[in-house]
DNA sequence: TTTTTTTTCAAACATATGTTTTAATTGAAC
DNA sequence: GTTCAATTAAAACATATGTTTGAAAAAAAA
């Protein structure tokens, strides 16, 4: 039939299961299995499982990316044009609400922002050098932002700040829509914006400390 | 021989591995023959090559899950007795400071520690259950002396918090002593101490946030 | 329709995996 | 020194893996 659609099928199917199960502990015969395709037709259309990963990735991060770098730039543009530095939570919810809103924007978005959760510390090189090189650009561009935003903070401290509001975000993302055993007296709020509002107070708070 | 040593170097020779190159992509030929020890030592010793992880995790987290539990104990008694609520930095610390202080402990605890890092984040349940089997009496331990500590916060916003805070640490745990490529100017410093006071000046403020 | 290209499919390939087996070796108890 | 249990060793097992092949089917071009 030559459609399409088996290529987006097999992104789909391998962005369900690398999200749940890891790269390393998915086979292509369970990917082509649920996307119901020949086992070949990865090869075929990818090269390789691992092309495939640097594809699973590309189509969304992309698309991604170009939001998150926007947002960054009107941030910049604004307080240029209005003669003041960038403020601290405008930078990080410039960067941080697509990421998290992106969970809601399609089918497949929520395994593939799971995926995204888990990238940043894969223990393998494989996964996380692809992640790195499409999320690399990015972090510089708000690391510069902040620095504007933060000029007595040392560049060394920044820099851990931003890491530390990475892994709280990176953490956050996987645990949203997880069913883990929960202390007494807690029903964690999963809705999107709630999340993101509690995660942007707790990471600008860090950023600011004096 | 009879040496305890062969249990020892395969324990040592999987948690190397584990730590770099994930659960599921290091083999056990790999384990054994950077060991030096025979293939079939890890099932004589240990049964199966997931009991071997349980057994790398046994190892450290017990003696460090009772550094972690004296500490937040101390804590609390502490308050009790003179009459006040525990504090919010003196509760994370209990946690955190040992958590960090643990890599500089032997041989190998670096490893370990990166392990932990990412065990919390990792697609599969086999490294994650057995992860959160150890972790999570520490955690609701800590939740608990932090609901002590900010009685005003509501359960699920502490909730979220810590899990903040918790990703944060996790984060920097798998940074620290990787050299990724750096923004210019930022030399970081890797030594414990300065790490865990930024990392516990971040998250006290993210907690604290009014 | 015929030709040509693209895509699908089943099968095979070569290798890697965790585990088990069986025999040799070791170390201590008698 | 002999006996016996614990440990090591080499080999085999069964299965799972990513990839390739070559023919069939489908789609597109002529």
């Amino acid at each position: 039939m030559s459609l399409p659609e088996t290529k987006e099928r097999i992104l789909d199917s391998a962005e369900y299961l690398f999200a749940r199960k890891g790269f390393h502990n998915t086979s292509l015969r369970a990917i082509t299995g649920r996307a119901a395709v020949n086992l070949a037709a990865v090869n075929y259309h990818f090269g390789s499982k691992e092309a495939l990963l640097e594809a699973v990735f590309e189509r969304r991060l992309v698309p991604l990316n170009k939001v998150r770098r926007k947002n960054l730039e009107v941030v910049r543009e604004t307080a240029r044009r209005e003669g003041r530095l960038p403020g601290v939570e405008e930078s990080l919810r410039a960067f941080i609400e697509p990421t998290l809103a992106f969970r809601k924007s399609g089918t497949g978005a929520e395994d593939f922002i799971t995926l995204v959760g888990r990238a940043m510390s894969d223990p393998d090189d494989t996964v996380r050098n692809v992640f790195i090189r499409h999320i690399a650009p990015l972090f510089y561009m708000l690391f510069d932002i902040l620095r504007e935003a933060l000029p007595e903070l040392s560049p060394d401290m920044l820099f851990w700040r931003l890491q530390f509001a990475i892994g709280a975000m990176g953490h956050a993302i996987c645990m949203a829509g997880k069913s883990y055993s929960l202390p007494e007296g807690v029903t964690p709020v999963s809705d999107v914006e709630s999340l993101t509002a509690m995660l942007l107070d707790f990471v600008v708070a860090g950023m600011e400390r004096a």
